[in-house]
DNA sequence: ACTATTAGTTAGCTAAGGTAACTATCAACT
DNA sequence: AGTTGATAGTTACCTTAGCTAACTAATAGT
């Protein structure tokens, strides 16, 4: 995506006003868009001197945090097909860092939980990824971080669905 | 490859004496990181309705946008390596939706413009795939709409890597 | 016992990303 | 000149992630 300053404002669909649709929420999503990619891209690397890719971690870190799962649940979580969260597993579980239970009551469902070392893995990449934001958060004015910690949890609500799905 | 917990253990970015790291910067760089990551996840599915992958989209957009650039000045905008963009532009121009010209005054340098198709695609993609959030902000009130329009040049310049790299 | 449903897996595909090694061109300097 | 070095892209090859479709295994319901 173009840096916004060098896209149209609003290219604003033509037509008579047809919509309730506030006059700057298509550039808002647009430009949403735009930052999540760029975003991921930069973290990417990071994850990548951790160790684990991206995915990886994020499974991890439901796992870790979210307790013992089943793929179904983490499937869910991560908003991605059954086939692929399988495959996110048999990696973490190959380099141990999660491990895998078939339920006792119901033997189809597996429950997937971290390993200690997968939790060490977790929060050390946690530590090292995050490192690397820290120097553009800290470039940032106290101002400008408390408006993105007020903006996050509306992020997030956009970033997990709501309304729209 | 190498777990990360094999590898010396990071010294913490250590923080409490030598950096006015304030509390929360953690949490919310790694917030941020699980945002995007299943923002995008979301996004690309209306992305691949709209018949192109997320990254040609993008890539797409710049060059609509931004003119005729290089492969390399693509590279840099886009954050990723020269063989990476030179596959996307491959793809594109595959598809008729850009046109490769070789420099006249530097034979090495390739300029890449869209074509009127590839304009119309993307502009069309564009709607598609905006629309998808549109409703997602929609549900937000006017007041979260709003904080959202405000941290996100914010957001824009983290996801540039203003600041640290 | 048979059927339908549900949880995961396997197979096979596409796309995106990377590094390493290559070609081709240009610039510079002996 | 011609060689040397740097620069712009490309090619080859590998990994990861995502999907659908088709499969196995277990459960639930008649």
């Amino acid at each position: 995506m173009p840096p916004a300053s060098t896209r149209p404002r609003t290219p604003r669909p033509r037509g008579p006003r047809r919509e309730p649709q506030r006059p700057g929420t298509l550039d808002l999503a647009d430009r949403l868009h735009s930052a999540a990619i760029h975003l991921l891209r930069r973290l990417r690397r990071e994850d990548d001197a951790s160790g684990l890719p991206a995915p990886q971690l994020s499974a991890l870190s439901v796992i870790v945090f979210g307790g013992p799962l089943t793929l179904g649940e983490l499937a869910r979580a991560e908003q991605v097909r059954p086939p692929t969260i399988s495959k996110l597993i048999v990696a973490l579980e190959q380099q141990g860092l999660v491990q895998r239970e078939v339920d006792a009551g119901d033997r189809r469902v597996v429950r997937v939980r971290a390993t200690p070392r997968g939790t060490k893995v977790l929060q050390d990449g946690r530590q090292r990824r995050v490192a690397a934001l820290v120097s553009s958060l800290g470039a940032l004015s106290a101002r400008e971080r408390a408006l993105l910690a007020r903006a996050l949890p509306v992020l997030e609500r956009i970033a997990r669905g709501a309304g729209g799905d």
